[in-house]
DNA sequence: ATGGTCGCTTGGCGA
């Protein structure tokens, strides 16, 4: 079979149920990693997505804002939340994928904080706390990962680690997401299970690629100051089951989008 | 250079 995974910052998963449906009617995919839910888990939308298919889903909201799940139409086991920083705040939950051409697939589907304005953590408590989540998620994974089997990973990373990842590299180093201390600790993140980016490894480096513009620019297809901060990654035992990827931009026009598009990866098991 | 827009916890915060 061939197993396809979005991830999507939705940015309010209530907000966009029809954007959901959306995606799921045109991409078709077994497993949605999502981000950004922003709902307790009382409130969450439980049966409108099963209604869409995807009867197994493992959530962890809070209040507010944040807020991640695992959205499957294949049974889901040991469903985890993983709480770095000393904090509950409902940004990184894991679960096994059971039956897909009769593998066990661990699955993340992970958050990491913005970071704030000012790209200083002696200044900015935000951007401190998003490099002390990528330390701990490293050094988590960098354990947990020797004695893993296959593993896939998507999220709003909220890191741009290539100069084709985003507009400008240069108008960017010294902006939050693009800088080298926040691409150095992505990439000792990325190293930390030996992961492969699994859409850069279809869609060259050379080729410019982003998955968020914001929601400020009065035309974001005009300007196209987009960044690449949503990503997939798999480890070595899936390496070879690599068998496509894309980016939606189309969802990005939609009525009411969010500023994130569904990232997809396809993977031949 | 600043402000621009969303979604949430109704209003300031986080992105």
């Amino acid at each position: 079979m061939t197993l396809r995974l979005v991830t999507w910052n939705i940015n309010s998963i209530r907000v966009r149920l029809d954007h959901l449906a959306r995606v799921v009617q045109e991409i078709n995919p077994h497993v949605l990693c999502l981000q950004e839910t922003k709902v307790t888990d009382g409130l969450f939308p439980r049966a409108e997505v099963e209604a869409l298919g995807f009867s197994h889903q493992h959530i962890y909201g809070i209040k507010g804002y944040n807020g991640v799940a695992i959205l499957s139409r294949l049974p889901l086991t040991e469903p985890a939340r993983h709480d770095w920083c000393g904090r509950q705040d409902g940004r990184h939950v894991s679960a096994y994928l059971e039956g897909g051409g009769g593998k066990r697939l661990e699955i993340h589907s992970l958050y990491i904080p913005a970071g704030g304005d000012v790209p200083d953590p002696e200044a900015n408590p935000k951007f401190a706390h998003k490099l002390e989540f990528l330390k701990q998620t490293m050094a988590w994974f960098r354990k947990h990962g020797r004695n893993s089997g296959p593993m896939i990973l998507g999220g709003d990373l909220n890191v741009a680690p290539l100069k084709t990842d985003v507009w400008s590299h240069k108008q960017l180093l010294g902006v939050v997401t693009h800088t080298p201390v926040e691409v150095a600790h992505l990439a000792r993140l990325q190293d930390s299970a030996s992961w492969t980016d699994a859409v850069r490894s279809f869609i060259p480096p050379e080729e410019r690629l982003y998955s968020w513009w914001s929601y400020r620019a009065r035309d974001w297809r005009k300007n196209n100051r987009g960044r690449r901060l949503d990503h997939i990654w798999v480890n070595e035992p899936l390496r070879g089951s690599l068998a496509g990827a894309q980016v939606m931009t189309s969802a990005r026009d939609w009525k009411r989008p969010s500023d994130h598009v569904p990232v997809v990866v396809d993977l031949k098991l």
